[in-house]
DNA sequence: ATGCCTCCCCGAGGGAGA
């Protein structure tokens, strides 16, 4: 089972290239991050027409998640537990019907700049919110992808000029620290599991030429759960649609998984 | 790079992103 995360930066502005996408890779489930979008606005059509379930946790102007999957969903879980007033749309789970139990949950973790501050301090309650989540689902011992666009660069080497992001909210020991308390729950991150080397980047600001320096960030994870981990396959990226007319400025990151 | 783009809101220009 092929699984990608793209953070899309928009559905409305980006059904060319989400449906360019479907059709030339074909994910039997994806997640999908800042559609911008209310659920009334999706453009269901588009991913109905191509055979694919969809479950929609939107809001206006920002953030926005979506899970698209060629088999049934079931068991959606719509925001992110543990705080019942925090009106923001950044968490969407499920499970995928015929495929061992697996749970798939699609997170926008908050951005956190600048740091310090109050959007700072938002970004680690989610994250512990997050902790408590993961470890919530973990007791399953089922295969669990938690996968999206963390706003998390785990190690120097997952970008290209590491002293840039110093002072940065993806890059702060706290943010570093709280990703590195998640894996000890015991997730594995896909990618970097296949993908040892530097230089793998799923994020290049739209400024400056940062595509064409690939002066990049790896910024979108899978973590795994171990029953996950013990069917992974491959990881990768797909940098092509960077390429594409009107791109996002992320980057779809796989995983395919035996199941 | 505390913003050189791009998205959203809407119908001007500001907030947000990373």
């Amino acid at each position: 089972m092929k699984i990608a995360t793209f953070n899309i930066n928009g559905v409305k502005a980006r059904t060319d290239v989400l449906a360019r996408w479907l059709d030339e890779s074909a994910p039997d489930l994806a997640v999908l991050q800042e559609i911008k979008s209310v659920d009334e606005n999706f453009p269901r059509a588009l991913i109905e027409d191509r055979g694919y379930h969809l479950e929609t946790h939107g809001q206006k102007g920002f953030n926005g998640v979506a899970i698209l999957s060629k088999a049934p969903l079931s068991d959606v879980v719509r925001g992110l537990p543990g705080d019942d007033e925090d009106p923001q749309a950044r968490w969407i789970e499920a499970t995928v019907e015929g495929a061992g139990g697996l749970r798939i949950c699609d997170l926008y973790l908050p951005n956190g700049n600048p740091a310090p501050g109050p959007k700072f301090e938002y970004k680690l309650a989610w994250m512990e919110r997050l902790q408590a989540r993961a470890k919530a689902l973990m007791k399953a011992e089922k295969p669990l992808v938690l996968a999206g666009d963390y706003n998390v660069i785990p190690q120097p080497a997952d970008a290209a000029r590491p002293e840039a992001w110093t002072q940065d909210a993806l890059f702060r020991p706290e943010t570093r620290a709280a990703f590195r308390r998640l894996l000890a729950l015991g997730f594995s991150d896909a990618l970097r599991l296949r993908r040892p080397e530097p230089g793998i980047y799923t994020f290049w600001d739209y400024q400056a030429g940062a595509w064409p320096r690939n002066d990049g960030i790896r910024i979108d994870h899978l973590l795994l759960s171990p029953q996950a981990a013990d069917r992974l396959r491959d990881a990768w990226v797909e940098t092509a649609p960077r390429d594409w007319e009107k791109p996002s400025d992320h980057t779809p990151v796989w995983i395919d998984l035996d199941l």
